[in-house]
DNA sequence: GCTGCTGGCTAACGTTGTTAGCCATGCTAG
DNA sequence: CTAGCATGGCTAACAACGTTAGCCAGCAGC
């Protein structure tokens, strides 16, 4: 399943995710990061076995930069959940491309490491006290950092207000169930 | 902007999307198109400036279907929230690929007709009655659909109870806030 | 009957991911 | 010290993609 990769295919992952970070999906090309590492892109295969596997490693890349902000962002915050929606914001708008494309498609399980996507999930597992809340607010959550991402909102500064109304939904049937 | 289609045009968009809903958008191809009309991939540029065209026109197939659904699901309903919620996840669920393309990127809404956004997401606006708790009530549908779409929850049983869960959280806060 | 538009066609280009197969370098075993 | 082999480059090439250029058959209208 996941392979240990070498210190060369470090190399050509952090130059893939460069290119993806700066210059979008769509830059994102075997030729393109051949070329940031001086080499061509054939060679890229005697370190990584496909395309899929330099997506695969980015993704993970991605995944884990996000559970350490989630963590640091609710332990011993005074407003946990505040805090955990504000790092998810946080990391979508600095880093979109990547943002889309952890979220954009299945994700590919096999080439993860093991236990990153349920640590990934863990904060917000642990603040809202039960999957379904847990699944309910991360999808508000997920929902209103693409459709801004992608461009769907009105630009009417409206969208800040629909954060506010949604979060203070979620907290109020928290609360309610743990009265 | 919006250039009305030539008939042999909609021959060409219906194929597409026939192409899209049946094989996914990998299938959505210039050549595949021509092959299912008998005809040859650069004939298409007759009638079709690009494929974004081609794309642009079954999306907005798509957004005149879930209007329509979403306009007679709300129309006169005893629930109308969970019959407008109900008709949203059907259309997701029976046309994946098509929500897919409707969703994942930012809107060609140069090449929509005018007013088909709005007209789409009119019963929502109304049923909540403010537009940040409708963009809060849309991104916690949106997500949860495409979130069930990409595979991202366990197979635990446990989405239905988190639909549930979200759904009580904005009729909570609807209640509250017309009291 | 000529003109010109409509809607096909073939050939081709540049880009994509990927494979096959060649070769230099350098480590290691005998 | 040398033989052999793994490592990691390379070029050439393929199929599929969107797209353009340019050709031509058929048919409508003056």
């Amino acid at each position: 399943m996941v392979e240990q990769l070498s210190s060369r295919a470090d190399e050509i992952v952090a130059a893939g995710r460069a290119l993806l970070e700066t210059e979008g999906a769509e830059a994102l090309t075997m030729r393109r990061v051949a070329d940031a590492l001086g080499i061509r892109a054939p060679s890229l295969y005697k370190h990584l076995p496909d395309k899929a596997a330099l997506e695969a490693a980015i993704i993970a890349d991605g995944f884990t930069e996000a559970a350490a902000a989630f963590e640091s962002a609710t332990s011993g915050a005074a407003d946990p959940m505040g805090s955990l929606v504000r790092a998810f914001r946080t990391f979508a708008s600095e880093h979109p491309h990547m943002y889309r494309l952890m979220t954009e498609r299945p994700l590919p399980r096999d080439r993860l490491p093991p236990g990153l996507e349920a640590r990934t999930a863990a904060p917000l597992l642990r603040l809202t006290g039960s999957p379904a809340r847990a699944r309910a607010a991360w999808a508000f959550i997920h929902g209103m950092v693409i459709l801004e991402l992608n461009d769907r909102f009105p630009p009417d500064g409206m969208t800040e207000e629909a954060w506010e109304s949604g979060i203070e939904a979620f907290v109020a049937v928290s609360h309610a169930d743990s009265a």
